[in-house]
DNA sequence: CTGAAAGCGCTAACAC
DNA sequence: GTGTTAGCGCTTTCAG
């Protein structure tokens, strides 16, 4: 039996251990495990060499418990799949590390899972919590209490911080360059449950009647924004999905011939969109028009390279980063200044349109 | 001053100022908080209002140190931008969630970090550690102690468990099937730190020479296929990046107009690629063929679509969360039986080859 | 139903 | 240089 199967694996090491077969005490194991002074270097080697052996490692909950560890904040993600939200990680994984916190990743959507739930399950082991949490019906600040919640794209709730965008200029600023282009037919693509091959249609304009409550708030602004404009604007549903778009694209396009743009909920489906339209044996842009929106960089690598109303998601993280500091450090307050922002799209015109 | 603005943000309510507050003993507080037996209802509702005014939030660590908390491995990812790492982590955060693991992710890429300082950032904080570390010179597993580390993508280091894929399997079906498509001036399109626009070119076949250094594993396992079928290969080296191989296809084009297959490293510079071409005047796949490798689901939205050497990333994420599983249960051991796998890619052909 | 005591593993402060 | 003491905030065990 060597040294290092001495133990079993539920049975760790504890600094006792290593200290009794060192034949110190447990504060000159302290000493030499964190390279402190007031250790003779001799001893130091040896204390570590026996520490390796006994495959002791500290503690990190008697570790946070004495010293205050580094703060860790949770990342609530509905779905790293789409491209949109690992590039938003990205950036705030990046200037967290930065600040000395840790990231607690929780990519809550595949379960089925609420927004809610996955803040439950990051809570137990968080400071704080940034997250794109759906218009969570449950209340995300409340099971966290006194630490702060970061939310973005989310109307509702009382979390501490939080991070809108300005649909309506979106809107306003596409719609502009797509009549000013020319279009007459255009075509929302939302994101929602309902999205059957041939599923339910819904036209507006022309007038300010309220939305199908089943339209997604940016669904809704574009919807404003069309009535404000005096022109009709079909609403379609369709999964959240590339695959979902194209399908919906190519019903669509086959129910109404004359459609000369799609916008699209978001890139991904603006890329399912694009092959929608190119099934039906339509050229974008000449024919119809596809706008997407998010401005990920997958855009980019599209053929023809997509449209898009961006948001920068680099200055989205920081803006996430930086609220949850000002919250944590007590330099913003909830509900007070700089408590809430709003980010504005900008139109990035390439080829689609 | 109002009971919740009592104390300040560093001073965080404890068991005692609950219990003191509300005039109990700290297990009376204990009870309410758990939703334990064996307290009064009312009781258990007044200190769960005096709770939540006071901002009290239970200590993780004082919590872990008595209980032993739920697990929670580190994941560390180079980069959360190319999209083949978020397909992996989504499926590594899926499955892990389902074992009531927590998982810290660590995208080490951006200042410049390496794996092994990634999983030093990761090791206070988990019980173990899932990685790309990238061919880490110093010695992770040694950071990590006796806690398991999964290594993904290497072939040195002593970590406890590895995932390695056959880049020999994966380069002889590539090449077998350009061969019969009658492709016969091939190029591979490597990840590298030379990439200059008119970077390094080095072309290998028709020999077993060892090729330079420089050339990534994949590289050399497409150099060696290249030899055994007695074929040149002319290796390119290129940022690793969409645009970066971009850039490179259209320098190698020009160089060597004969060119009619490349094969890139991995899909994104296959996505790449396939701009450098058409910006060259040629035609995918009818002029030059593109085949990518790794088979993430941005090839699918491409045009023309690509083919690609795929991976099954769920899969690999499965493999990885398992390995860990049975090395933390102590199920499989360090070198033993099924510490080690080997994942072949299969070919997925499209419209790019 | 509620309280008091003990102790999880570690480090800070002070002895020696 | 090294050891001793105290205590971080919580839950478990055992008394009342």
């Amino acid at each position: 039996m060597t040294s290092t199967s001495r133990r079993l694996p539920g049975n760790r090491a504890t600094i006792l251990d290593v200290a009794a077969a060192a034949g110190v005490s447990r504060q000159t194991v302290t000493r030499a495990m964190n390279d402190m002074p007031g250790i003779r270097q001799e001893t130091r080697e040896r204390v570590q060499e026996l520490a390796r052996e006994l495959g002791y490692t500290p503690s990190r909950f008697a570790k946070g418990l004495v010293q205050g560890s580094r703060t860790s904040v949770g990342l609530s993600i509905p779905d790293l799949t789409n491209p949109y939200y690992p590039a938003f990680a990205s950036s705030v994984v990046e200037l967290a590390t930065q600040r000395g916190w840790h990231v607690v990743m929780d990519d809550y959507g595949h379960g089925g899972a609420t927004g809610v739930q996955s803040v439950e399950h990051l809570a137990p082991q968080v400071d704080a919590v940034i997250g794109y949490l759906g218009d969570a019906e449950g209340e995300a600040q409340a099971v966290l209490g006194r630490r702060p919640l970061v939310v973005l794209d989310q109307m509702t709730g009382s979390a501490w911080g939080r991070i809108r965008f300005d649909y309506d200029h979106a809107a306003r600023r596409a719609l502009d360059y797509l009549l000013a282009a020319g279009r007459r037919q255009l075509v929302y693509l939302d994101a929602g449950k309902n999205g059957l091959p041939s599923g339910p249609q819904l036209t507006t304009g022309r007038s300010a009647d309220p939305v199908d409550r089943a339209v997604s708030t940016r669904g809704q602004a574009f919807a404003r924004a069309a009535a404000a404009a005096e022109i009709p604007l079909t609403i379609i549903m369709s999964p959240e999905s590339a695959a979902g778009a194209r399908r919906a694209t190519q019903s669509v396009l086959t129910d109404r011939p004359g459609i000369d743009a799609i916008i699209a909920f978001n890139d991904l489906m603006a890329a399912g969109a694009l092959k929608g339209v190119a099934d039906s044996g339509r050229t974008v842009p000449m024919d119809c028009a596809v706008m997407g929106m998010d401005g990920i960089p997958l855009g980019e690598l599209l053929s023809p390279e997509l449209t898009t109303l961006s948001l920068d998601l680099r200055e989205v993280g920081r803006a996430a980063v930086e609220l949850l500091d000002g919250l944590l450090s007590g330099a913003i307050t909830p509900g007070g200044q700089g408590s809430e922002l709003v980010l504005c799209h900008r139109l990035i015109v390439r080829q689609s349109a």
